[in-house]
DNA sequence: TATTAGATAGGAATTATTCCTATCTATATG
DNA sequence: CATATAGATAGGAATAATTCCTATCTAATA
């Protein structure tokens, strides 16, 4: 069994031809896509695949923790198949979002906070978006 | 002339009733309303202006630079009006944005960038989200 | 291979936002 | 202070993104 039917059989997700397609589109993109974009890349090989099911699947992911969600000041949503955390690059003028990969800072960062925390809050997860444009 | 009318004068922008309503219940709320909790505020007071046209001084005060635009992680847009670079406290469970301000930190990611930059970006501006839960 | 809990198709409904245009008004000017 | 007008608003229609509904289907277990 692949990598795909795993990632979604341990988290207690059955394994099915709409899951796998959703699943391998999202991890075969860079950008970020919303829902709308990945619904046309998954149509495009299995035009029978429906709407609210791709819908339906990217919420089971999200639920199970095998996709997160990526924040936009939009009101799309838009997804990102990469659990580590890392930051983003993005880009306002062409509605661009790239990966940011930078373990030195992501580092500097955590040990802040593991060092003073933030009274009355328990933080769970880091998200930094780097805002500009691509030259 | 109040402090609102100033901001809006000194961008270009006539001063309205329905654009000082606007503002004020952004400067008043701390939690980075959406449109509709920002609609709902001012048309308790305001019950004629009309919805159409707080989406549309929601965008004009973006536009300016008068008010920014929050990221999340739902189809939905929020709104600060504090322009000083900051960071938030994002809180899925109840889906509550704070603000946190950390000089220290702000200024160890900026030296961070001006010695390393980021090849083939031009950063203009940072936005931080740490997410996790009040308590 | 039969059972069934869980998944999907297809379309309707809902939510958030933008668009349209006739009417109105803040403000610059005489 | 009266007025002309560029710019702003009201109100509702249109669009876009997402969720909801339910009859049907199927992956996986026994």
């Amino acid at each position: 069994m692949c990598d795909i039917g795993n990632r979604l059989k341990n988290k207690g997700l059955r394994v099915t031809p709409q899951r796998v397609a959703v699943l391998s589109t999202l991890l075969n993109s860079k950008s970020h896509p919303d829902a709308d974009q990945i619904v046309r890349v998954v149509r495009n090989e299995h035009s029978n695949i429906s709407v609210g099911t791709i819908y339906h699947i990217l919420d089971n992911l999200v639920q199970k923790g095998i996709i997160k969600k990526v924040q936009t000041n939009k009101n799309v949503v838009r997804y990102d198949a990469i659990l580590d955390t890392h930051f983003h690059l993005y880009s306002v003028q062409d509605n661009r979002i790239d990966d940011y990969f930078d373990e030195e800072l992501l580092m500097m960062i955590k040990s802040h906070f593991d060092k003073k925390g933030i009274r009355g809050f328990e933080l769970n997860d880091i998200s930094l978006q780097l805002i500009g444009d691509f030259k």
